[in-house]
DNA sequence: GCTCTTTTTTTCGAGCCTCGAAAAAAAGAA
DNA sequence: TTCTTTTTTTCGAGGCTCGAAAAAAAGAGC
């Protein structure tokens, strides 16, 4: 049951909406606001007058263009940076880069850190992912919130890590860790998830509310976006795209498991093909993006063991979108990361495969998209994780708690 | 942009909530409902005095047990049965079952008929729905809604038939069709979202927020309930199960496709398989249950062949469950139909399957329930399906529209 | 430079809705 | 018959949105 509708709320969401619409325009007048909403020019006149007491926007500097046209000129109101800040981290294998940014989203201060993520300790990786969010926090007071991208599976509420390929640890309880030093809300992530926020927030026109990031690098990735909504597992983060079977009993894969589409797909399984290894040859620990480079560039000049590797590798992604795709049809998608420099060989794979799908049906029209660097979307996506949540936590609410409390108290005293 | 909300939303979503609360208890006291929504004793108060004089609830009878306790008693209030009712169409191979259901789901009048639906044109089977339609609702005036499932693939607005095993012809725009003839909304839906919808009904704490069920009959079809929703696709009803791949070019489907997990567990499949044809062998029209069950005797019995067909189904469902696990962890899991007349052979190939799949790593754990009967869940589904959209979409807006109107009238001619 | 026109923003009163407290209602208990 | 207990309704207060009117802040015209 969800619970009934009071005041309170109607206020709440209307004001998450003026948020979100100033958010998104970046400069927006209070008429402009009304007609995004579709909220009476007097309910905006309210809220903004809030909004602005509250220095949660701010009056804007008449940027450029003044139309000079007839008329009181609007004025253009914005998110205020200072009225709060937020750490994303993003802790990739062997890599951690973390940064501050404001309430617009602009980042503040960047710090990255390389570590060997396999050999760290469990204890290790939350101190060093504590000590950064520190030394990026310094002394500000207005750090509101903190996310945290992890490539690996995390659970479906944002709190811990649960398995990772760039870890031996499991159940890194990273959250509630961090919640409790630092004293804010802090959620963990899946960084394929943070990709497919960021490229909605970059190009809402072509990254609408259906479409699926799929990042190939060491392992396999996805984040998928349903209906507007980030797709997220019932326990755990979800969509992992790349453990689906592609063959039953087929490849060792990473997981331990057989048949993956990673054991075709992943960087070490391309290699492990190209180099005539047995599919069932321990996957190794780390595959350089040069080598990969190399690779890609022996089978383009017709070495037939790389070509075929690749060519397996877009298979296997091929019927697994195919597969994807009987289930929901989240078109265009979307390749991310390393895998995108061999996109060339790997295309018409995925695509011969595709078409052979039921799900694939209309696979010519499927269109495909390619994003090279992630590091930047993930950081991106966990920013504006973390400003969203802002937005419909903390300042959705009306900020008058104090100011409730005191006015009863004062009515109370005086009566 | 969602829109802000008003009052009048506020309003709308607190009688949607009341409805929706005693329909889920039957009946309810004022007080209960208070306690089950949240909302104070005065707006319950307020709004089912409302219903009540709306007649889309009434006082119960005091049913049985009064426990003689000291106070006012509380007095029971319920759904009106007299407030609406709907119109519930399955159609399936061969078959088409109709109902008549009051506002309480109660069914009042039901209807049969046998026909054969791969000879049917277009145009007589619609015309066939609606003269069944038309004479369930005689010269009633309070049919509020039509819920129309089948077996196949339909669009996400509820509108057409997209794709179905049981009829030559796609597109078949039932919606429009019959809304155009009977004036109502018409809503087209998937037979076995309507099975998952029905089966939260029936046990919500077996059933709750999260499960898939599968139905195995000729073609394999599921419904899965994601966080309290049904899923469906962002273009068709989505959760086409059956033609996720399981064999890439693998056996003939149905679909034209190869290695659809349809092409391995469909009762056509087995049959195939157990009489040692060749698995590109074109699908036969129509497997009869009979058939099915004697092949399961025969594999109890050891027969090799029959045993090694049911057990190839059992692994290609195991495996899709898998591949289903990695994206989202529905469980538990129901299987439906005449499939589950096997269940003590398919079940430990599912599981064995499903142990070797990153998704399934807990198999064991993974409840697995069976029902036999599809056809009176697909019935309930659509009768819960039409009358929670009564719910939500007529008396939960506050009937006062003509109320208002004419208020506003008296208004202005007094003024 | 002053007045007129146009557009944006704020103000004000009305109406709707929820809430808490008090009153009313409807029983059993004494 | 009166007291106690529990449920339900009533009533006034407060919060929120809305439409209309007023105020504000420009350019246009002479």
């Amino acid at each position: 049951m969800v619970g009934g509708i009071r005041h309170y709320e109607m206020r709440k969401r209307n004001r998450a909406l003026v948020i979100s619409a100033v958010r998104k325009a970046g400069q927006c007048s209070r008429t402009q606001i009304a007609r995004l909403t579709d909220l009476s020019q007097s309910t905006i006149s309210a809220i903004a007058s809030d909004l602005l007491d509250e220095k949660i926007m701010r009056q804007a500097g008449q940027g450029e263009a003044t139309p000079a046209r007839r008329g009181r000129p609007q004025v253009a109101i914005e998110l205020n940076p200072e009225a709060a800040s937020a750490v994303c981290v993003y802790l990739s294998f062997n890599n951690l880069s973390a940064a501050l940014v404001d309430y617009c989203g602009r980042v503040i201060e960047r710090q990255d850190t390389r570590l060997s993520t396999l050999d760290v300790g469990q204890r290790e990786l939350m101190d060093l992912a504590a000590s950064t969010i520190r030394s990026l926090i310094g002394n500000r007071d207005n750090v509101l919130r903190v996310v945290l991208a992890v490539q690996g599976i995390t659970d479906s509420d944002g709190h811990e890590l649960l398995w990772s390929p760039i870890t031996p640890h499991n159940h890194v309880p990273f959250g509630p860790a961090l919640e409790e030093i630092f004293g804010l809300p802090v959620i963990v992530q899946n960084d394929c998830n943070m990709i497919a926020a960021a490229l909605r927030w970059h190009d809402p026109q072509r990254y609408g509310d259906n479409f699926a990031a799929i990042l190939l690098s060491d392992g396999i990735g996805m984040g998928l976006m349903l209906n507007g909504r980030l797709f997220t597992g019932t326990h755990s983060s979800g969509g992992e795209f790349g453990h689906m079977i592609h063959e039953p009993n087929g490849a060792l894969c990473r997981c331990g498991r057989q048949g993956c589409i990673e054991a075709y797909a992943g960087t070490y399984a391309i290699w492990r093909k190209a180099h005539g290894r047995s599919p069932m040859e321990e996957p190794v620990a780390d595959t350089e993006p040069e080598h990969m480079g190399a690779l890609a560039r022996c089978a383009r000049s017709g070495d037939e063991r790389a070509l075929e590797a690749f060519n397996e590798a877009g298979q296997a992604i091929g019927f697994g979108i195919g597969s994807l795709f009987a289930l929901v049809d989240p078109a265009p998608i979307v390749i991310v990361g390393q895998g995108t420099t061999a996109m060339d060989i790997l295309e018409p794979a995925i695509r011969r495969a595709l078409a052979r799908t039921a799900g694939g049906q209309d696979a010519v029209d499927i269109p495909i998209e390619t994003e090279r660097e992630e590091i930047p979307l993930v950081q991106h996506g966990c920013a504006m994780t973390a400003l969203t949540g802002i937005d419909n936590d903390i300042f959705g609410p009306a900020q008058r708690a104090e100011t409730n409390a005191a006015r009863s108290v004062t009515r109370k005293s005086v009566a």
